[in-house]
DNA sequence: CCACACCGTGAGTCATGCTCACTAGTTTGT
DNA sequence: ACAAACTAGTGAGCATGACTCACGGTGTGG
């Protein structure tokens, strides 16, 4: 039955969410840095030196919590605020040396990772798993930020 | 190039398990239960009632935890504890009503989860989104909870 | 009977995230 | 040009969750 085998790949789907995520927990933990940290830290490889109200807005939380997360990256030395050119009100968040270093490393190992992943799986199949997991990807963006009615369960 | 696309499914793996730990979580939070309490939940079913140690032992994690986990779902109504019929030290936890209805209606939630995910998706890409999970959690699991130096990089 | 096992509590840590109130700068509207 | 209105960041305080170690009571079993 067709039910089963979707039941079947969403268990997969759940295993592989669990896993990858404690993987990424041990891994962050090992260079001092957390989940959220993380995420502030790609948003600032994506985007730049960028003022924390914009992070906030990036990171979707409020502006007090992206100072806790700064205050941590900064003592930590990962990153620094450095005076906004033009508003002085505003601080911009930029990498240290040590945190620009961090991050290209973290993406240097993402690359090893994906390698350690998808070793010897042919293309064929690396394309159907990409196609499969773009149409899953749709729907789930689909139904996550906005919307508060839609949706029903999940695990 | 190959490494790029291999980037590429890893990008959509990494993306697919924040959305779906995110909608997981808001929909837990309805049901008002937390990740580690319906792992708990979840351990429960699959082996019956147990005592606290099992599923200390199960969830890896310390005994202290499982109190915590244990207090917050008798609180909220979920399970409760029972004594050991042949070890007075030892409480059985097992589901109350409530917890049981929730835990069926959470696998209910999850066929209907399964259905809207993989809708309308052919067969045969099922398939192979299946077989190349499957490589890829052979490969995740192996390095997972024993090793310790061994793996790099992830997000 | 005594070492060990099972639970529970106390106390403390860390991460995340929120609100409220306040200061210091910036804009806007006359 | 200047006050009113707003914005950026943060101090203080609170809550929740997950986890730990250390300690103690009670029960088991050799």
């Amino acid at each position: 039955m067709i039910g089963d085998r979707r039941i079947n790949a969403l268990d997969q789907i759940l295993e592989l969410v669990v896993l990858i995520n404690d993987d990424m927990t041990r891994s962050l933990a090992r260079d001092g840095l957390t989940v959220s940290r993380t995420h502030l830290l790609w948003e600032l490889r994506r985007h730049g030196p960028m003022p924390q109200r914009d992070l906030a807005a990036a990171l979707r939380v409020s502006a007090r919590t992206v100072t806790g997360l700064v205050d941590g990256l900064e003592a930590t030395g990962f990153v620094s605020r450095q005076p906004h050119p033009t508003d002085r009100r505003a601080t911009l968040v930029t990498f240290t040396e040590r945190g620009l270093r961090t991050v290209e490393a973290m993406e240097h190992g993402q690359r090893e990772f994906a390698d350690l992943l998808f070793a010897q799986m042919p293309a064929e199949r690396l394309d159907c798993l990409t196609a499969g997991l773009g149409e899953i990807l749709n729907r789930l963006r689909g139904l996550d930020p906005a919307r508060q009615q839609p949706s029903e369960g999940d695990r």
